[in-house]
DNA sequence: AGTGTAGGTTCAAATAATGAACCATACACA
DNA sequence: TGTGTATGGTTCATTATTTGAACCTACACT
């Protein structure tokens, strides 16, 4: 593993719940040694990645983040696209949606709305790196994106989240003809117990496969008539960002999304 | 240097009028081997934070900012503190505001909003680092930051940007301990010719001066009576984004500020 | 005074980064 | 069809950086 890499992962460990973390802490989280620890943490605040509480000496996320999320924001909108679609989104199914993009065999949250029905809803953390494999973003990414995309992941070792993950390689082979067939993304559990998700693809200029937008419901509350509302809203939101940051829905999808 | 600096200093080169840049690009902008900055840029893309066009192979900043940016602005609110602050700052002044936080020995604008005066008015580019010796904002913060950084930075070589430029480290400090009485740093085409600057600066919740808000005004513009006027929103700005993110304005600045 | 926990530092040994030279592709042009 | 020139990307011996056990310091608690 590279340095550069050691030292970008260490910033994955923040979120929600821990959105200052110590050097002792980093060590056990990342397994690194402590002086390998400071002197990442030390190159990363030197860059505004990080910066350490001037009293408790805790790190957090730093500027830096700010500054470049606002000039790719700027120059390339996405966050901007996606959120009234999101929201949107959610009015006309209730439940949580997100979207995400491919971060070379992962995906990367980049937004997130939580549902407004009632009692039980998805909660989801914008911190979290989402596995292809098990996921119905995951899936629909690899169903609509370059082959080698599929086959890396199938070369990886595909771990296993709950007891419905999928970790069977002809398996997962299936699912991807199936969510190719159908335009959308299914995962019932397989990334965390009691949600079920539906995915459809996102495209850039070039009609490749960027990312997917998502809704993810509790397992409860499934049925046909949600399943379908939610895939005609899916393929309508993906049409409407992919053409909102200028990108182009390939023939194909058109094709597959005729009858929702 | 480091090798994780050398990565990381390479997303610096992103800004509105470059936001895509292509290997050979990097090469003379950063000055490294072509298959060095080929590995760190692979190194980057895998960890989401840059990512190459499908077609073109250049680079663009990845969906990594996006995400963390997202996580530190959830469990730290920056921008959503000082955007609507910005927008009453400029509505006041008719002029351009713009917020930065510190890194290390240099600034980091986190947002900016463009004045609505007719005509001139000051363009910012959100990707520029601003050097503290150099700006109204770095005067601010090194004026309120602990003595170690304006001890740093007079140690470093003090680059001249324009001819007026402060690149005598006496006349520095004397800048410093009048910006210290003030309470505003007060910077006159020091980085861009035609430009004059007052800041103020921001305060985290132990007290620690950690940014500035500035408004920057073309030099013709410049006048005792505007003079005022921008002291008294930068004040009352500061306050309302130092509280706003839950800051401690110090003792010394309700002494300084009570004139305006 | 003793113990535990935290952040931070040192330096010889182990490891990863470097860059000159290489290949491949695409395009322009005579 | 061949030549020149751009680009992105790769290889591998040399070189420089990263690594981690041990160490230091500060502070809170017993």
């Amino acid at each position: 593993m590279g340095t550069i890499t050691k030292a970008l992962g260490l910033l994955n460990h923040f979120s929600l719940n821990h959105p200052e973390i110590g050097l002792i802490q980093f060590v056990k989280l990342s397994g690194f040694d402590k002086a390998t620890n400071h002197r990442l943490l030390s190159e990363l605040a030197i860059n505004g990645f990080v910066e350490q509480d001037s009293l408790t000496r805790k790190y957090r996320l730093g500027p830096s983040v700010l500054r470049l999320a606002n000039v790719r924001e700027i120059t390339f909108p996405a966050r901007s696209v996606i959120n009234p679609i999101l929201e949107d989104l959610v009015a006309a199914t209730g439940e949580t949606a997100h979207a995400s993009l491919l971060q070379s065999n992962i995906l990367t949250t980049i937004a997130h709305k939580e549902g407004t029905t009632h009692g039980t809803r998805v909660h989801i953390d914008p911190a979290e790196l989402i596995p292809l494999h098990a996921t119905a973003s995951g899936l629909a990414v690899m169903a609509f994106a370059q082959e080698a995309l599929t086959k890396q992941v199938l070369a990886s070792d595909l771990k296993s989240w709950t007891n419905s993950t999928i970790v069977d390689r002809a398996q997962l082979v299936d699912k991807i003809e199936d969510t190719r067939a159908s335009g959308f993304g299914g995962s019932n559990q397989g990334f965390e117990n009691g949600v079920y998700g539906i995915a459809a693809p996102l495209f850039d200029k070039n009609q490749t496969c960027i990312g997917a937008i998502a809704i993810a419901t509790p397992t409860s509350r499934q049925s046909e008539q949600l399943d379908a509302l939610i895939k005609k809203e899916l393929a309508k939101a993906s049409r409407r960002i992919t053409h909102g940051w200028g990108g182009i829905i390939p023939g194909q999808m058109e094709a597959v999304w005729t009858h929702v």
